[in-house]
DNA sequence: CTGGATCCTGACTGATACTG
DNA sequence: CAGTATCAGTCAGGATCCAG
């Protein structure tokens, strides 16, 4: 929906178009805890401290409608929904992890 | 000062103080721009396409206020201001070129 | 040229209540 | 368990005008 309106801009817009997919305020710490695998709703929302609800819920459908994750839903009672990275998202974790050590190195 | 609140959050949150210094909806913009060396104000107003005045003086102060970018004043009339990328900033150079580089590889 | 000041909108947040 | 719905508050981002 937002991509729509920076789609047709230059090159050098790209960076803004990749946050708007993983530059959300959780987005980067959804992937960090799919690194490991599979991971239940409840379990993120463990993992990830402060996150409440709605924004893991909204953060999780934009990383799936942008191909970052993927949900599989197992009709269960009660039920139980499973994310996991996509190829495409794994392929951010060398990234994030850069970013992270770059965070431990100089932040503080 | 939104670092304050999370200051004392767990190893898992770094990600969240990394983005509360580069994670704004420019910066990285404006750190790609200032690879290839030292931007005047209005050559960086000129490169980013879309930004606001308003938006580049408060991403360049962020910036600036960790230690990221330096600015760099003459007195001259009119007047000049140069920002360059501190060594602190240089780091995220290859991180920035690997996130574009996964951009182009899998936007759109 | 390099910003500061102001106003305004939309995104994010927190708490709580509710459903299949 | 895995969400949805609603109200209300805060805050980042955008537009415009003004100043040294």
């Amino acid at each position: 929906m937002i991509d729509k309106k920076i789609k047709k801009s230059n090159e050098r817009c790209a960076l803004q178009e990749i946050l708007s997919i993983i530059g959300g305020k959780w987005s980067m710490s959804i992937i960090y805890a799919l690194f490991p695998g599979t991971r239940r709703f409840s379990e993120l929302e463990r993992l990830i401290p402060n996150i409440n609800t709605r924004m893991l819920v909204k953060e999780l459908k934009n990383m799936e409608a942008n191909g970052i994750v993927s949900r599989k839903v197992f009709a269960t009672v009660p039920p139980t929904v499973e994310y996991t990275l996509t190829t495409k998202g794994e392929k951010l974790e060398p990234i994030i992890n850069e970013l992270h050590k770059w965070g431990l190195e100089y932040v503080n």
